[in-house]
RNA sequence: GCUCCCUUCGUCUAGUGGCCUAGGACACCGCCCUCUCAAGGCGGGAACACGAGUUCGAACCUCGUAGGGAGCGCCA
């Protein structure tokens, strides 16, 4: 039998953190099995699904390069199918018809939680099928459809994370599957979707397992096989807490914006609750071969941006220069520079890759090749610039790099001449030019700096910078 | 309240009864390198929640305790 895997998101809201690892381990799990990884829109929450989410949520997929064998299954567009599943539930006496509304079933719930019990469904209409009685009620606006759970016994699986789960049949309470409005509930459309979809693999968050053992009871009455179950940890934040916008993004997408590739989020993220011995960098492919959803922690894990920032890091200084700069590109049109004139953004990305964490911020340190200096650090200028022998170096600079070979090494020669003939340590030349060439004291090695430049800027700088020192 | 789940350095984790005076990584600190900032190299501090038990021996097995989390919807 293939391996089925599926991602089942309802689209109230953009692909989180949380969803994207789970999604990484669904996909990750089909690709190593040989089998398929499928997509599931779980938009039977009319009120809060919005095209616009179903949208961000692909778009998120997409970036990250997590593509489903098929296209994606909507609920709403099954709904035929689950009232044919139920009605077959109702004629065969696994499933019945409830009346009470809303309001009686939150007092029977505050009733139930006064007298320190769990708040259950009392099981009123679960055995009114005196002839007529039904019939009688078939326009009440408060008719719903109860699952008839069984009530000896437990329910026991074993979860591929969790390990064995034990489930009391007395604790579960005959459960909703269609609402009054007429559209299923969660924890039905759910198994009858893995259902026809043929999902052998179950993976979903942690904030599931209490719904197992209902939709297994769901599975064996419909008499379908029950597939295998692996319920994944919370992804919680820096202080220990659910996530949340307050304390920092949940977003993937708000990553891309922060400036992060793909692949380091997704290898921060097979790392957060997974391991393979000491590993820390893998690619996509040693992901596929080596990850196993078995392997799993139970624990929920923080989120830790520090570490994340490290292996973006990481990846910018070893993946090629040329495949990383269409993200580039994207990062600097965002920052607003026009990177039409200037630099090839490779050639950026390699002098800039050991300083920066992201692509955000290599984006806002590139402006200076891009586009004119736009402010002076005085502190820099006053002390690297106003000197005389600031000046001989600006001069003598000004000689050399109009003839020179516009390359780095051959830049890198001429400073080093200047330093001779001038008799000056590199300090003393590098920082006057670096100054000239950014308006900052700080930037990558002098000479990729100025060959960035190109000749006609770096000269122009030059010139301004040697006003600088003498006004 | 009830049910279920979880607990190794600050964080992510290795560890499945002797290889553990508990290993790696991020972060932090120090030194080296150095034209700035980084990157890199070397080194350092830092953890088995607690208590019983089983055993010749326990981070690993059992039971309690404490702490944390999830669920208990006509939300998913």
């Amino acid at each position: 039998m293939t391996v089925r895997t599926r991602f089942a998101p309802s689209p109230t809201g953009f692909l989180h953190i949380g969803g994207a690892r789970t999604a990484l381990y669904c996909w990750l799990e089909a690709r190593r099995r040989g089998g398929q990884f499928l997509l599931r829109i779980e938009d039977t929450d009319r009120e809060r699904s919005t095209d616009e989410a179903v949208q961000a949520i692909l778009d998120a997929m997409a970036w990250l390069d997590l593509s489903a064998d098929a296209p994606a299954v909507y609920q709403t567009h099954r709904l035929a199918r689950y009232k044919e599943v139920a009605e077959r539930l109702l004629a065969e006496g696994k499933a019945y018809y409830a009346y009470e509304s809303k309001e009686e079933i939150e007092a029977m719930r505050e009733a139930a939680m006064a007298k320190g019990e769990k708040p259950r469904y009392n099981g009123y209409y679960r055995d009114r099928n005196e002839p007529g009685f039904h019939e009688a009620r078939r326009d009440d606006p408060n008719r719903v459809i109860r699952f008839r759970n069984p009530t000896e016994g437990s329910v026991v699986f074993e979860d591929k994370v969790k390990g064995r789960v034990e489930w009391a049949n007395a604790e579960l309470d005959d459960l909703v599957i269609f609402r009054s409005d007429g559209w299923p509930t969660y924890n039905f459309a759910v198994v009858v979707d893995d259902i026809d979809m043929g999902i052998t693999e179950v993976i979903r968050g942690d904030d599931h397992v209490n719904n197992t053992p209902r939709q297994i009871n769901i599975y064996k009455a419909l008499g379908a096989p029950v597939p295998e179950f692996a319920h994944l940890p919370m992804i919680l934040d820096k202080e220990g807490k659910k996530l949340s916008k307050r304390t920092g993004s949940v977003s993937v997408m708000e990553y891309r914006d922060a400036g992060y590739l793909p692949h380091a989020i997704l290898n921060y993220l097979v790392r957060l609750g997974w391991s393979h011995g000491d590993q820390e960098i893998f690619s996509r492919e040693e992901m596929v071969r080596l990850f196993d959803i078995s392997d799993v922690n139970k624990a929920a894990s923080r989120f830790d941006t520090e570490k994340l920032a490290w292996l973006n890091q990481h990846y910018l200084k070893t993946d090629d220069p040329q495949a990383i700069a269409p993200e580039f590109a994207w990062h600097l049109e965002r920052a607003g520079i026009d990177a039409g004139r200037g630099p090839a953004p490779a050639d950026v990305i390699v002098a800039l890759r050991d300083r920066v964490h992201t692509l955000k911020e290599m984006a806002e340190r590139a402006r200076i090749w891009y586009a004119p200096i736009s402010e002076w650090d005085d502190k820099a200028v006053a002390k690297h610039l106003r000197n005389e022998s600031a000046v001989a170096v600006l001069e003598e600079a000004r000689v050399l790099l109009a003839e020179v070979e516009w390359k780095p090494e051959s830049i890198h020669q001429a400073i080093e001449r200047i330093a001779a003939k001038l008799e000056l340590g590199m300090g003393k030349i590098a920082q006057p030019l670096r100054v000239a060439m950014t308006g900052t004291q700080v930037s990558p090695s002098i000479d990729h700096t100025i060959y960035l430049a190109g000749r006609s800027v770096a000269l122009e700088r030059i010139a301004d910078a040697l006003a600088r020192a003498q006004g």
